[in-house]
DNA sequence: TTCATATACGAAATCGTTTACGTCACTTTG
DNA sequence: CAAAGTGACGTAAACGATTTCGTATATGAA
């Protein structure tokens, strides 16, 4: 059924039939009902890409999703991320289109959505130092928020961020306070943005505390179980082993808790353990009291807020860039105690 | 840069340009590369919109994720599948649209796609005994693939499964051989197809081998890491626990390890384990030795194989549903051993 | 020379909407 | 009572491609 069809049937023209549905005020009360009624029974809904070509807009959002060529590895807050975000399009007519894509090729990506114009505008997943990302997405004017903040960058833009220099400096204080002095960092992968914010904000209160650093206790990497299990298996085999480790993810958590419990250790009383927690949906910290302690931050939330944005951008195409910093909480849970004395 | 710019710049009509770029023979190949070389130049590709509305195809094929409105849980391994169906759109020119969607309103989704004409076909993810879809999808006419099975649906469909039976039998007999015969489950939801095959595989190499299948060694839920430790736990509380385990992912068996080593027994020792791993990229189930003794069977190739399928569907739309069921590999690893007696 | 046949290109319709202008019958206003 | 609104609807031109017919020129055969 089409427009066509539906206004013969009605005895009307399109364009009554066309502006009874999208409420538009000079067309009778009258006829607008008999209009929508026809339009249910028929189950009729306008074609998006004939729409799309009328109106100019394509009533869809791009997101692309960058995968590592060397890893093959998909962030896994990227599913809950999208259906955060996924509420707040299809609440409003918008739909979501998916590019999964590279590293090496993004660009052309971008280029071609604006191109063929199959987005009225994209979020910009993962930003890394100085992205280059954002001075192509002006350059080629195609509007854009960023979930993250890429350290570098001069030019003026739109994002949603966890305040992750705040929660890595609250964590370490914590540790701190509990006695540790000797505290590790298994962070993501360098480049990323958000992992030199937290090793910022986890370096800046050791040496605030007296501290000095230590590179033997701070180890990047992709931010998987393995990794985690690596990362601490090697830290607690050190002479002087830490006493505490600091996670940038829950999975990079439970690699920590494998090699930890495999050092006949136990988990908050010889080795103390804060990750950050991205609230996703199949890794619940625990019930009523969290597994581990962690800085938390809702990433679905992130998703809603940051689409909420990038359609308000979209509206208002002369707005201002919007900027959101959302605060993690410290959640004490089970998995941090006083430092021991080895 | 459109089609009426591009042409008029060439000095030729907009069916010639058309057809240089489309590889059509009627038109001399000095022309032809004029053309190409102007639209590279000016980075010209055709308005998917205008091109959609003018062929009668989306080149889009939809995801829809149903999110349980309960739970608010979303699949762990939709990032990799889509990351797999991704590459295989992105090399045929097809757009990926994704709809996130509570499992209430699933069907409204669906019919909206087709009406709205979005999506050329769609891809059924997480099927459920008799599951109401694929009627549904079969009686609007849109293209599908279903990526499962669902059990009780007689009408012919298109699918990509993985022998979920085969593999939870030899799973099974490879623990009954190790001298097992309390052998936990820890599956995922009731009522998932999957689930149900799982469970079918698991009890049928039960009863084959003289065990008689015990409820309370039984657990269903949503594979959560939470849910994989409290399952465990209380069946290792049990006066005639299980000394083996088998789970329906790998975030299950996280938290299986968890209610193992908290019990102070040793995995692989004191309780076997065995898992369905999906080859999730983050996470990989150890390097040259595995951590877990699994099953597994990538769900990324699915996805690549389930989109081809779906192309190949809807390029030649008589023809017969295709099916197709991957086989599972059994991963020896560390976390199994001999019965212990007890 | 003439007619058929390629070869290379163009004019215009088409896809399904939206929307800038008309139009026409009634009020309302000075 | 004529002029000016206003309310309700229609005509037709976009939007940016593809595609169905043509058409003009060159080539070959009769």
């Amino acid at each position: 059924m089409n427009l066509k069809q539906l206004s013969l049937e009605l005895g009307l023209s399109q364009t009554t039939v066309s502006r009874a549905l999208n409420g538009f005020p000079e067309v009778s009360e009258a006829t607008r009902n008999r209009v929508q009624l026809a339009a249910n029974r028929h189950q009729y809904s306008p074609s998006t890409r004939a729409k799309g070509l009328a109106t100019g807009k394509a009533l869809a959002i791009g997101h692309v999703i960058p995968v590592s060529t060397k890893h093959e590895t998909m962030n896994p807050i990227f599913g809950d991320f999208i259906a955060g975000a996924g509420e707040t399009y299809s609440r409003n007519g918008y739909e979501m289109l998916l590019s999964i894509v590279d590293d090496q090729s993004e660009d052309d990506v971008y280029r071609g959505l604006k191109a063929r114009r199959s987005v009225d505008g994209v979020v910009v997943h993962g930003p890394r130092m100085d992205d280059p990302r954002i001075a192509l997405l002006n350059e080629i004017g195609l509007p854009f928020v960023v979930h993250g903040r890429a350290s570098g960058v001069t030019a003026p833009y739109s994002w949603v961020d966890v305040n992750n220099r705040r929660a890595f400096n609250r964590a370490a204080d914590f540790l701190i306070d509990l006695g540790h002095r000797r505290i590790g960092l298994i962070n993501g992968l360098e480049g990323m943005d958000f992992a030199h914010r937290r090793r910022n904000g986890y370096m800046d209160t050791l040496t605030a505390n007296g501290i000095a650093a230590d590179p033997a206790l701070m180890r990047s990497g992709e931010m998987t179980e393995e990794f985690g299990y690596t990362s601490t298996r090697d830290m607690l085999a050190l002479r002087d082993r830490p006493t505490a480790l600091m996670t940038s993810s829950m999975i990079l958590a439970m690699g920590t808790r494998r090699a930890i419990e495999e050092a006949g250790l136990t988990i908050g009383r010889d080795v103390s353990v804060i990750t950050h927690d991205d609230e996703l949906s199949y890794l619940r910290n625990g019930g009523d009291v969290p597994i581990f302690t962690a800085t938390r931050s809702s990433v679905r939330d992130a998703g809603r807020r940051l689409a909420e944005m990038l359609l308000a951008d979209i509206a208002n195409p002369f707005s201002q860039p919007q900027t959101e910093l959302l605060e993690a909480e410290l959640m004490v849970g089970q998995s941090t105690g006083p430092a021991p004395h080895l």
